[in-house]
DNA sequence: TAAAAAAGCAATATATATATTGCATAATGT
DNA sequence: ACATTATGCAATATATATATTGCTTTTTTA
């Protein structure tokens, strides 16, 4: 569940808990998908996008790993 | 929640059922997102991104509603 | 046009994403 | 150094994604 959520935010000079309030979660949820620990809902992922301005593929796209 | 997945699938030449079993899901899973009913999590629309060869992007973007 | 396959749909059960609270640790600024 | 802010993390609670089953309706094909 790597992803670029940490580095699109803060170069969106945001912090966890600004981000959380823009998206409408809690900043634990933010800071467990930041390390990789959660899979979010495909909407929350929408939402994120949004807030730092970037694309899905800019953020979650994972080439398969086998 | 629009998608394209189903035009995917169709493009992929796969049923619901088979989409369903090659991301290990069931075929109801697969039915509710392709209409719109579902809000899947990551991996899941990764899985289903890898199935038929297309990014997040392509299947799962939407501009951002007002 | 009838049989078979695919898809829709409803109800209930289960797994897990997310919330909530609280505290510890790390980072930043004065 | 100290105060402040940001982040990490654990435990429990709640909401919801997904599974399961079974039946109906639509689509495909012979």
């Amino acid at each position: 569940m790597r992803n670029n959520v940490k580095m699109a935010r803060i170069q969106s000079d945001l912090t966890q808990q600004q981000l959380a309030d823009k998206v409408g979660v809690t900043r634990q949820t933010i800071s467990l998908i930041e390390k990789g620990k959660y899979n979010p809902t495909l909407k929350l992922c929408l939402e994120i996008c949004y807030a730092v301005n970037q694309s899905l593929d800019q953020l979650f796209w994972n080439d398969q790993e086998e």
